[in-house]
DNA sequence: AAACTGACTAATA
DNA sequence: CTATTAGCCAGTT
């Protein structure tokens, strides 16, 4: 088992365990999961996932509450629509209030 | 080995 | 609100 694979593992089942209808910053993962700064390694690790998975990633979002811009824009369109069918409102801009929406873990 | 890229963040101006 | 800077590191070229 090598480092980076079990730092993955740790980013997923964090994910894992966003509740429905809530979501959760890149930063924010990192933290939990005890690597703080390493937001990049989120955004890393969920590209990394294989198609079929049960880690709900499309609840986790960028510090200003957007959709992260990807290679292929068709995934942006799919996050968005699965977080609709959870109940989060999108605003105009495409922004998801933070406010109302982010997970806090108790 | 070195350079480049990327589903990022936080601090500062 | 935007721009700049620095921090972080796995994969790819």
């Amino acid at each position: 088992m090598t480092e980076t694979e079990s730092r993955y593992k740790k980013i997923y089942k964090m994910v894992e365990q966003i509740p429905r209808g809530q979501v959760a910053t890149y930063g924010q993962i990192a933290r939990l999961v005890g690597l703080p700064r390493h937001a990049r390694m989120v955004g890393y690790a969920l590209h990394a996932l294989p198609n079929d998975n049960n880690v709900p990633w499309q609840r986790v979002v960028n510090a200003k509450g957007e959709v992260s811009p990807r290679a292929t824009p068709q995934y942006e369109d799919l996050q968005r629509h699965l977080l609709e069918c959870e109940g989060v409102v999108f605003s105009d801009a495409g922004r998801i209030s933070l406010k109302t929406y982010q997970w806090k873990r108790l």
